[in-house]
RNA sequence: GGCGACGUAGCCAAGUGGUAAGGCAGGGCUCUGCAAAAGCCUUAUUCGUCGGUUCGAUUCCGACCGUCGCCUCCA
């Protein structure tokens, strides 16, 4: 079987073939550096992280581009409200500089501890001004845009089939109570350039040709999107939270200066959901990789969980499965471990394995392929290699891992224990297991000699 | 008000028009000086409820109940 993704804009499962082979790409919305990435947000870039490692594992050439939105997201109200990065910046006392670098850098941290690969290329909104002010001006020429008291704004009633991805009903829309026109055309309509307040001065602001403002949200991804991936390229991913809004504007900035569609495939991750609803930025509820390891979990078993559950599905987040999932790649890790040297892959297994990665990312099928594996009579040494070929995919360090290194000191326990085992002191034996537990360590008598291990 | 998703064992969660992956937890056995770990076995006659289509539905259709998301910044 060969890949197959379940494009958004379709609505179908369709077959993947690239554009240009060998290359593939592929353009991920990034975070908006005002805050921590909470592993809410962090789930949408595991399943992206596996998208791309499939990409690779079918031998394509990734070039994946993510956005960092370092200026231009506000609050609320639609185009109305504060900067997030810059009441960021008043809240910690920093400048909106400072924040922005602060959170890109506590970002890539957080996905480096969750083996996400890094991106091909890492583009910032305020680096790209320029390319920024070009696609207004592009979409301007094409006759989509209009003037209000506080900025350019896009006209959506010029598009036919603007929110096409999202199946937009702009009737239904209307009718509904939340939408705010303002000085708007359109409920859909969308700023491309904001202008700044009059009676203040934001650290972050640039000339244009329609006055000193900041470049509206949406705009930054169809500028940088074309500047490195060109005008319509392969694969677009985001949250769910995107089909509705942030993705519909780009298809419309791009289709009124390109006439493309952006991109085509649209791929969107489904949310992480607490027992009590979603988890939100802004309904202060989160959790951060930095939590779980400050309450001793390995990042690696928080991507276990998300592993678990498709990418198109909500997943339920609680203690008991982080446990849960915690306990299974410990589990996982040492099995893995004990199978040695790899030897050579089983074609059949990496065949299965294949058609359910291939299967619009089947990884919890996938992943039970790991554990059946185990369970089989294939050498240890195939099982090791064929497993290795597996995480080249899921991403999980199941080969790399090894025990903790156990010191010189507890093995020096073990050694007595032994030696008390051998003249049968089973009351010397047990309290040197107690001396050794109250170290950190177990040891488990085998009949190849005691294994000593770091306590879970 | 509009659009949409979901409801599968104690928990998380795959999946299929022909009778339910995997993990965690639980139970049993083996092993063990005792343990721990591990291995083996086991755990849903059933997939929210009620109808319909079908030889047959958890899987398709409809209604209903429940949970949730988006429509406003949002992964």
């Amino acid at each position: 079987m060969s890949l197959q993704l379940y494009d958004t804009y379709t609505r179908s499962v369709r077959v993947f073939e690239p554009l240009r082979p060998p290359e593939v790409g592929l353009y991920t919305c990034g975070p908006t550096v005002y805050d921590y990435a909470h592993i809410g947000n962090l789930r949408t870039y595991i399943f992206e992280d596996i998208l791309r490692r499939v990409l690779a594992f079918d031998g394509y050439t990734v070039k994946h581009v993510m956005n960092i939105t370092d200026v231009g997201h506000l609050l609320s109200d639609g185009d109305m409200g504060e900067d997030k990065i810059e009441r960021s910046a008043r809240l910690e006392g920093k400048s909106a500089w400072e924040v922005a670098t602060y959170y890109t850098e506590a970002f890539q941290r957080d996905i480096a501890r969750l083996n996400i690969l890094e991106p091909t290329i890492w583009c910032q909104a305020t680096d790209h001004i320029e390319e920024q002010i070009e696609t207004v001006r592009c979409i301007e020429e094409k006759g989509y845009t209009y003037r209000t008291a506080d900025g350019i704004y896009f006209d959506t009633s010029r598009l036919d089939d603007y929110g096409y991805l999202a199946r937009i009903d702009l009737e239904g829309l209307q009718a509904g109570a939340r939408v705010r026109l303002g000085e708007k055309r359109n409920p859909t309509d969308f700023a491309l350039w904001k202008f700044s307040p009059e009676d203040e001065k934001r650290q972050m602001e640039w000339d244009s040709p329609w006055g000193v403002g900041f470049p509206g949200w949406h705009i930054e991804c169809s500028a940088m999107s074309a500047k490195y991936l060109g005008p319509y390229f392969d694969i677009h991913c985001g949250g769910e939270d995107h089909i509705n809004v942030h993705h519909p504007n780009e298809i419309a900035q791009t289709e009124a200066c390109y006439g493309t569609r952006l991109a085509n495939f649209w791929l969107h991750g489904y949310f992480l959901h607490l027992d009590t609803g979603r988890m939100g930025k802004s309904l202060g509820n989160f959790i951060t990789v930095e939590d779980l390891v400050e309450h001793g979990y390995d990042p690696l078993a928080y991507r276990y969980l998300c592993l678990n559950a498709h990418y198109r599905s909500p997943l339920t987040f609680n203690l008991e499965t982080l446990d849960a999932a915690s306990r299974a790649l410990d589990r996982l890790r040492d099995l893995v471990y004990g199978w040695g040297t790899p030897g050579e892959v089983d074609a059949a297994w990496l065949a299965r394995f294949t058609d359910r990665i291939h299967d619009d990312l089947n990884i919890p099928q996938a992943l039970a392929l790991v554990w059946d594996i185990g369970k089989t009579d294939l050498s240890a040494a195939t099982k090791k290699a064929t497993v290795r070929a597996f995480d080249e995919v899921l991403g999980l360090q199941l080969a790399e891992w090894m025990p903790a290194v156990v010191p010189d000191e507890v093995m020096e326990l073990v050694a007595q224990r032994e030696a008390a085992r051998d003249d049968k002191d089973w009351v010397k034996a047990d309290e040197l297991r107690d001396a050794i537990a109250d170290a950190g360590y177990e040891v488990r008598d085998t009949p190849e000699g005691p294994l000593v291990r770091k306590r879970a």
